[in-house]
DNA sequence: ACCTGAACACCGTTCAAGT
DNA sequence: ACCTGAACACCGTTCAAGT
């Protein structure tokens, strides 16, 4: 089947089979070889830019053949993303820190979300059945039992911390994409452009409609990604403390 | 231009102008009349639903033609954020209770987000810059002023309450959006249905590996969106007054 | 300046046909 | 059972041409 030719390049001398060609080797399809392409595609290229098409067509084969051993886009991505959950760590629960451990939980997340841009959007609305997704879930749940907080405000924070997460993962992806646009286009669109005519904009506003945004213009625009993420995680874990408090105090 | 027809309809006569013809009347097109139209499908049909065809097949032309008032897609879910924004009303600040209005504005942003159906994924990544997106980050920031957080908090919070409402209402039209692909294809998914599939789902884990999410399966599983979202929303205010004490403490 | 039709370069999914 | 090519019903956007 692998017919094989042999080329002259320079002083070496090269064999070549078909199944070497451009597209790719022709091993047969399975379920992991397919996640495999998607995770790498999403790590390199981001998740716009992988398709059931793209996919396929490093597998040398076309769109249709993935139907075979992946139900649909959804359900592959499900599997994708219970891959990257699999990549953040988890601590095992230590009482004297469990807030501390929980936002190293989150950042790890974040991270793993942000060396597959993009993916994050696949995790909303998705419920965590697979594997990787439930372990984090139990780790999470663990580390806020650790600190004492109540089983019900542990299995809903820890649907609210993982959403955080995600969204913050998806609006950072939102504006990468929106800088490759630009790019593309020719346009400058560097951070500091970004952050400069957002800065701009708060202070012509009108001081007599907007007062606040306008003379807090500084306040509105400073802070990088990194800071708000955990301006945003401080304020759940925090949250999480004082309302498991304020029950048990209600409960005595 | 508009050619006339004459015709009997039993017993009545009827005159029909080709402007009056099926797709619509031909007025001028304009970014109002584009946004209303974009507006009024989202809310009927879902985000999903509404593309750049679909608006200009009832405005009665191409989808070229819209380009001539609105720079790209983009742009459009702007302005339709910037409209659906104005919905949520929002209080004059009062010291007293300044939390729960800060949360009676937040359910209103939600309640406007769920009567245009996916509206939300619009505004991930979305830096307010026109007027009712601008009002209402004012009138959150007002609220957190007159509750006496230091305004770097304030300006900090403000997205994160904005991004977490949001990311809750992309969350809610992703299962309507499985939902609504289960009945066409003829499967149950009532919301029941979903429930106790996760809830047996948990329940059947392996008690080993997952010594919480199987034995918490009830918990895992209590609440509608409601009670969560409220669960969310206070965690924040909450970790909000929490930081923001924690701070004043540091500093005096 | 505004509008248009046609085309470009994409999507996810289905289906009949092949092995 | 697994794979395939071709087609279906969509996208957003561009562009030359019309008024």
């Amino acid at each position: 089947m692998a017919t094989e030719k042999t080329f002259q390049v320079g002083p070496l001398r090269v064999r070549v089979s078909a199944a070497d060609a451009q597209p790719a080797p022709k091993e047969r399809l399975s379920r992991d070889r397919i996640v495999d392409v998607a995770l790498a595609q999403m790590k390199e290229r981001g998740y716009e830019a992988v398709s059931m098409r793209s996919i396929a067509k490093e597998l040398g084969t076309g769109p249709a053949s993935l139907y075979a051993h992946v139900a649909n886009r959804d359900e592959l991505d499900s599997l994708v993303i219970d891959r990257i959950a699999r990549q953040a760590d988890l601590p095992a629960p230590d009482p004297e820190r469990w807030d501390e451990q929980l936002k190293a939980g989150l950042r790890g997340l974040l991270a793993a979300f942000r060396e597959h841009p993009g993916s994050a959007r696949a995790t909303l609305g998705m419920i965590p059945t697979l594997e990787g997704t439930l372990v984090h879930a139990e780790a999470m749940m663990a580390l806020c039992r650790a600190g004492g907080i109540q089983d019900q405000y542990a299995a809903w924070a820890a649907d609210v911390l993982a959403l955080y997460v995600a969204s913050v993962a998806v609006e950072e992806d939102v504006w990468v994409e929106r800088g490759k646009a630009a790019a593309a286009a020719g346009r400058p669109y560097t951070e500091e452009d970004v952050v400069a005519a957002v800065h701009a904009h708060f202070r012509s506003l009108a001081a007599d409609r907007f007062p606040i945004l306008s003379s807090l213009a500084d306040v509105m625009t400073t802070g990088d990604g990194e800071e708000r993420f955990e301006f945003g995680i401080t304020l759940l874990v925090e949250g999480l403390k004082a309302v498991s408090a304020q029950a048990r105090a209600r409960e005595a």
